[in-house]
RNA sequence: GCCCGCUUGGUGAAACUGGUAGACACAAGGGACUUAAAAUCCCUUGGCCGGCAACGGCCGUGCCGGUUCAAGUCCGGCAGCGGGCACCA
């Protein structure tokens, strides 16, 4: 009957559109948001746990009088909606929007006050075409650009990837070696924000400092100088980027990377260096080598002039540690002050010239051995930079290069421009098009959206747009003539960088209507997973900018607080013969071991691990919910751990979720069986009664009104597993107390804890609410106040310690003077005996907590 | 390798800015009710020691050391586990 009652109060809230949104500026607006799903079937643990989360907050927020905006989308383009399409053949749209209706009920079944009615699928063409708009927009304004790039090639998906997106040189989503391919691509210029990007990461005081540190790695600020080399004999040089040039002096080699144009320009006329270049392509790739690779070198048989004495001339290498991507893809050598270097130049016996020299050192006595030196000192070796520390070293050295034009300062991101071109179906499509007379012409704004064809097929690889019979073939929106449309779509990380501007004004012909932007952006809280604590989180950070760039925003920063929850876990299990077991596949045997359903054999027991499809240590929320109910999920989800760390999930957890709902069923039913209970009205009588004289109802009536305070702050502060441990304490008072406590308190009582649950378990709490004998939703009920005279004991307990040590408790009026207390310490009976007759040297009052007599 | 974080009973965890360590829950054990089981209710539950008992003592928050009247909390060192980045110039 739980699951009518639930579905009962679903309808109920549905009915009366209690979480549906508008625009109110007569009240203070709050925008909670999950991260949205992607559609890939049915939901999982991990979204149970991110929307309870969410709803709590949502609900706790509305109880609190704020106009809650809390709404769902579906992160709807990608690549499983593709390869669904090959193996299933079934359509992307069609396999998308019918996960899409699964996933909204199970979502629907958890209760979740979330506003329907701004529901939107990324793969929606009222949708996308806002998107390709702000594309066109951020094309004119040079947020965007096309070019030639050495693409990372999926060769299993056919596909490009991002740097992001390649892990230990192979896909991300297929495990296949990367290949590189040189391809025109789109991008857009995040690298422009680098420095806004990474300054504002400051201002973001309610986001976990962990989330701002990766992001500021992942910019990756240096600062340092670029440098010319030029090459002997040519009228050429090679541009290096350093960090150190105060070790200028100190070089003894120049070293390109293995893609460096001068590199490949030497392979033509060079068989090893060629076989070498595809060594390090090779090596350079799984993450075990990198550990121990060795560094690696190929001379060359050119020579650079040290930018500072055109008498000195060095040796050229490729070697396998200078990587391309970064900085000029070149650097000089300083074996005397960085380790790999130095590693490199024993390697090849190239020279060790000291030019920092430690505080303390001799400079002429000053040798390096195995280690080098990194740490601050005076220069020396180093003509004019001679005496000089570091930082003033670094300063001169630059200011030199820049005089004599071989250089200059320079600040280097690790951060690189986003790739944002995709070979794939089901996705955005970019909308430009290619003319051979024009070249790239947008398409024009009255012609979007570029929708996706529906007459697609997908068996063969490649992109099915690049092979669509009609598709692309369009005229020139310039010169008419014959045309090529651009097949290339968006990497899903655009749909996501926006949608929460979207869902401020859902069905607006633009992307963003301003005065709902203006009412409800930014996002007061997000809640999601760690695992976009990067990409996403930067991506959307940078989206929010380029959309002020082309008016639509008049803010920078998406998401004012962010909360990003812990993984939900499970214990793993294999068989005898090492297969993986669903935790319904094991039972336990009459003597606790587990064993096999199947058999009754043996079961081997992992360790608890996220719950992932390949080790099978997955529970079905549905099973769950269809079992337990929402409620019980719900509410083991925010019990035992703390939100932000892994949740272990356990059947006996969840089974004591369940005893407590049954408890708190029982407590209020065998409460109205009381004729007097039922009858009270809490507020009218309660502050009349003579409570002085009745202990248990002024103690039960504290103890609410505790609870009260202490889940309000907790809720405040994301310390569920706190509410609900306060919730649980306070249920064990009631047992404790009520029967000796008045009906009105006790109806008082019952009606604040039934409030307090109202965000964790919804139904239940709208359920007994009814019971009590309320008409109204407890949806639209405001939150319970604590009333602080309540809160604050009169008397308190105070721990007496001798030397530090605790010996006794004694019970004083709240605030007593010190004296008073002092004076009641020494009278206790075990603290004298603690004291064994020795003087008291010294006496510590910490008021109303402890007291150390000190002897 | 670099940068972060964590380490508390059998288990998940509490303990506010240094002030009664283990709230709350799970598990386990004992008891009541029951023909029986389930459900429910009551009791015990960090370790060791003393006492018939009320109770009292000693030890205890990964390890070693320090600061302090007082340390899970602060400082220094070490170990283990987890995460992020990674030949980053």
């Amino acid at each position: 009957n739980f699951r009518e009652a639930e579905r009962k109060w679903q309808a109920a809230w549905a009915e009366r559109r209690c979480f549906e949104a508008a625009v109110d500026d007569t009240r203070p607006k709050y925008y909670v948001m999950e991260m949205f799903p992607y559609p890939s079937g049915r939901i999982h643990m991990g979204h149970v746990r991110n929307y309870t989360l969410g709803d709590v907050i949502a609900r706790f927020k509305r109880a609190r009088g704020f106009n809650v905006l809390h709404p769902m989308g579906w992160d709807a383009f990608g690549l499983p909606a593709e390869n669904a399409a090959m193996e299933k053949k079934v359509h992307p749209a069609t396999w998308t929007y019918d996960n899409i209706a699964t996933m909204r009920a199970q979502l629907q079944s958890m209760g979740l006050s979330l506003d329907w009615s701004r529901e939107i699928a990324t793969c929606h063409p009222e949708y996308y075409r806002h998107e390709q708009a702000m594309f066109l927009d951020m094309l004119e304004a040079g947020l965007v650009y096309r070019k030639e790039a050495s693409v990372n090639w999926d060769p299993v998906d056919q596909t490009v990837l991002a740097n992001e997106q390649v892990i230990d040189g192979r896909g991300w989503r297929t495990g296949a070696v990367v290949e590189r391919r040189k391809l025109a691509q789109w991008f857009f210029r995040i690298t422009a924000y680098a420095e806004e990007l990474r300054l504002a990461l400051e201002g973001l005081e309610r986001w976990p400092a962990k989330v701002r540190l990766m992001q500021e790695n992942w910019i990756g600020r240096s600062e340092g100088a670029r440098a010319l080399f030029p090459l002997a004999g040519r009228p050429d040089s090679i541009e290096i980027f350093t960090t150190r040039p105060d070790t200028l002096f100190g070089a003894s080699f120049v070293a390109l990377a293995a893609d460096h144009p001068l590199a490949l320009e030497l392979a033509a006329g060079d068989p090893a260096l060629t076989a070498f270049i595809e060594e390090c392509r090779k090596t350079a790739t799984s993450a075990e080598a990198l550990e121990t690779l060795e560094k690696k070198g190929h001379r060359t048989k050119l020579e650079v002039v040290h930018p500072f004495d055109p008498n000195w001339k060095l040796p050229v290498y490729v070697a396998n540690f200078v990587l391309m991507e970064y900085g000029a893809g070149a650097i000089f050598g300083c074996p005397a002050h960085d380790q790999r270097d130095l590693d490199f130049a024993r390697k090849y016996g190239l020279p060790v010239k000291p030019v920092v020299i430690p505080p303390g050192a001799d400079p002429a006595g000053f040798r390096i051995d195995d280690v080098a030196y990194v740490g601050d000192g005076r220069l020396a070796n180093s003509a004019f930079l001679d005496g000089l520390d570091v930082p003033a070293a670094i300063d001169r050295a630059i200011r030199r290069l820049e005089e004599i034009g071989a250089g200059e300062r320079m600040v280097h991101y690790r951060l690189r421009d986003w790739l944002v071109s995709r070979q794939r179906y089901w996705g955005c499509p970019i909308p430009v098009i290619h003319c051979e007379a024009c070249g790239i012409v947008p398409v024009p704004k009255s012609d979007l959206p570029v929708r996706l064809p529906e007459d697609v097929t997908f068996d063969r690889p490649g992109n099915p747009l690049e092979h669509h019979p009609s598709w692309k073939h369009v005229s020139c929106p310039r010169c008419g003539g014959a045309a090529r449309r651009e097949t290339d779509t968006f990497d899903t990380f655009v749909d996501s960088s926006w949608y929460f501007a979207r869902y401020c004004s859902p069905r607006a012909d633009k992307p963003v209507e301003a005065a709902a932007a203006r009412y409800w952006l930014p996002v007061d809280q997000y809640v999601g997973g760690v695992e976009h604590a990067i990409l996403h989180l930067l991506y959307s950070r940078f989206f929010t900018r380029a959309m002020r760039r082309i008016g639509l925003l008049e803010f920078d920063e998406p998401f004012a607080g962010l909360f990003t929850q812990g993984m939900v876990c499970h214990e793993t299990y294999r068989d005898g013969e090492g297969n993986w077991l669903l935790p319904e596949e094991v039972t336990k045997a009459a003597d606790g071991r587990l064993v096999t359903v199947a058999d009754g054999g043996p079961v081997e027991v992992g360790r608890s691990e996220k719950m992932s499809k390949s080790k099978k240590n997955v529970v079905d929320p549905s099973e769950i919910i269809q079992t337990y109910g929402a409620d019980t999920a719900r509410w083991f989800m925010l019990s035992d751990s703390p939100p932000e760390r892994d949740l272990e999930w356990t059947e006996a957890g969840v089974e004591g979720a369940w005893r407590f709902t049954q408890r708190l069923w029982r407590m209020v039913e065998g409460a109205l069986e009381d004729l007097g209970l039922r009858n009270a009205r809490p507020g009218e009588s309660v502050n009349g009664e003579n409570l002085e004289a009745e202990g248990a109802s002024m103690k039960l009536r504290r103890a609410t009104h505790k609870t009260i305070a202490g889940v309000t702050e907790d809720i405040e502060r994301f310390r569920f597993n706190r509410a609900v441990a306060r919730i649980y304490e306070l249920a064990n008072t009631i047992d404790e107390l009520a029967p000796s406590a008045s009906a009105h308190v006790r109806r008082e009582t019952l009606e604040s804890l039934v409030r307090l649950l109202a965000p964790m378990m919804p139904h239940l709490a709208e359920e007994l609410w009814h019971r009590l004998g309320h008409g109204g939703l407890l949806a639209d009920q405001p939150w319970p106040e604590a009333d602080p005279a309540l809160v604050i004991d009169d008397s308190v307990t105070i721990a007496v310690q001798v030397n530090g040590k605790l010996r006794s408790t004694i019970s004083l009026p709240r605030d007593c003077p010190r004296e008073v207390a002092e004076q009641a310490a020494l009278a206790d009976e075990n603290v004298a005996r603690a004291r064994a007759g020795k003087p008291v040297r010294k006496v510590i009052v910490v008021p109303n907590r402890i007291i150390n007599v000190v002897v």
